[in-house]
DNA sequence: CTCAAGTATGAAAAATCATTCATATGAAGG
DNA sequence: CCTTCATATGAATGATTTTTCATACTTGAG
């Protein structure tokens, strides 16, 4: 650890009623930032996202075995993740075919992964 | 059932065929991951983060302050983030001065917020 | 030594989440 | 229709997290 010993010292004691961090941003964008994050953070989760990312999109069955994972238990993670908009469903016959929402799922499963491999 | 593979790694579960998230990923790993989206899915928490990313290193009671928690709160969720190895925490007198435990961290706060932003 | 400021800790109640099992829906084929 | 495959839903239970309150620890001042 590093001694700050500079300025940052100075700047607790500014008047902040309810706090800058908590105004600087709308609550909705980290709130919705939460409900993201939420959603990544489980281990079953997490595999579908990275099952996803780097195999393409899946069915809901293919999934389950890809993560090993019953089926309740992989179409209750499904849903979590189709409400936080993490991924999107597309019927195919009998078939649901799954995929990311977007890429910026992928990049912060990414960066997520990088980090813990690190540490 | 599960077979023994050659040893080595504790492989939770290994149900992926010829699975890419098998190999490429151990199982340390993901998890990892899962105990930093963890961390930082949490609206007091990841508005720390972001205090701390926005405005640099601050006093716990600063952070308490920024984000409208109580003391004892602030305290419990900053004990979150040091077990999760995303803040660092240094004593200076009477305070103890947090800061992100590195870029990466800050990295990925952005990038949620980001995603949300459009979303 | 005593006191106050700043922080941390522990325990218990409350809230949230995960897992499982059983059942329901919907689509395709006979 | 009836059956079967693929997936979703709901309810119940068990586990984990959050919150709150009270109290303890540590440091600097006097």
């Amino acid at each position: 650890m590093k001694r700050p010993a500079r300025a940052a010292l100075r700047v607790e004691r500014e008047v902040l009623p309810r706090g800058i961090a908590a105004r600087s941003l709308s609550a909705h964008a980290l709130e919705s930032a939460v409900d993201l994050l939420s959603a990544m953070a489980h281990p079953a989760r997490l595999r579908v996202l990275l099952a996803l990312s780097r195999r393409g999109p899946q069915s809901a069955g293919a999934l389950a075995e890809l993560c090993g994972l019953e089926q309740s238990a992989a179409s209750h993670q499904l849903r979590v993740l189709r409400d936080a908009r993490l991924v999107a469903a597309e019927r195919d016959g009998k078939r649901i075919i799954y995929r990311l929402a977007d890429d910026h799922v992928a990049q912060i499963v990414e960066d997520a992964l990088a980090h813990a491999a690190e540490g």
